[in-house]
DNA sequence: GCCAGAACTCTGG
DNA sequence: CCAGAGTTCTGGC
């Protein structure tokens, strides 16, 4: 039951972002090309509507990582658990699924299920999960596009070199 | 209600 | 190259 959702889309340097928030925080960020296919996920009962959390978001989304924006997030305990190990990975950094598995004292072998984990995340952007690529270097896969993950990576590396 | 398969993987033989 | 491993969710029976 999506009630009291409420979303805007707004330009960005990577195309179209959808903000979707709810009273207690941000609990959508999705980015793509066209505005009907992010808004349809959705659902017919979020409406359109204004919050100072969509220029967070899109600040965040441009390069600069400051945005506190509290997050409504609602999942698993395991899921809470991979998502917050993903937001302490620092900005042009990057990490691979076995690296966030170990980080949270995980068996080796529970990888997959940080990848599933990862997979389930709503929130683009302000859950890092694009930061996250294969042990072997490959970006691996992402829900939103596997160039604008690279495209991520590669301006968050530029904008830490420039401001080391 | 149960079983099987998928989802942003990694390691070993 | 193939299979298996931990978690969650979804669909079919």
């Amino acid at each position: 039951m999506a009630e009291g959702v409420r979303y805007a889309i707004v330009p960005c340097s990577l195309g179209r972002l959808l903000v979707a928030w709810t009273e207690r925080g941000v609990c959508d960020v999705a980015l793509g090309d066209v505005d009907d296919a992010l808004r349809d996920p959705l659902g017919p009962d979020a409406v359109p509507g204004r919050s100072p959390w969509v220029d967070a978001v899109r600040v965040e989304v441009d390069g600069r990582s400051t945005a506190d924006v509290p997050l409504d997030l609602h999942g698993t305990p395991f899921q809470r658990r991979v998502w917050t190990a993903l937001r302490r990975i620092p900005p042009g950094e990057t990490r691979s699924y076995a690296e966030i598995a170990h980080d949270l004292d995980l068996p080796p072998t529970s990888i997959r299920a940080v990848g599933g984990a990862c997979a389930a995340n709503r929130v683009a952007v302000l859950v890092p999960c694009h930061r996250v690529v294969r042990a072997d270097g490959g970006l691996s896969g992402y829900r939103w596009g596997v160039e604008r993950k690279r495209r991520l990576l590669e301006r968050e590396r530029g904008d830490a070199q420039l401001s080391f």
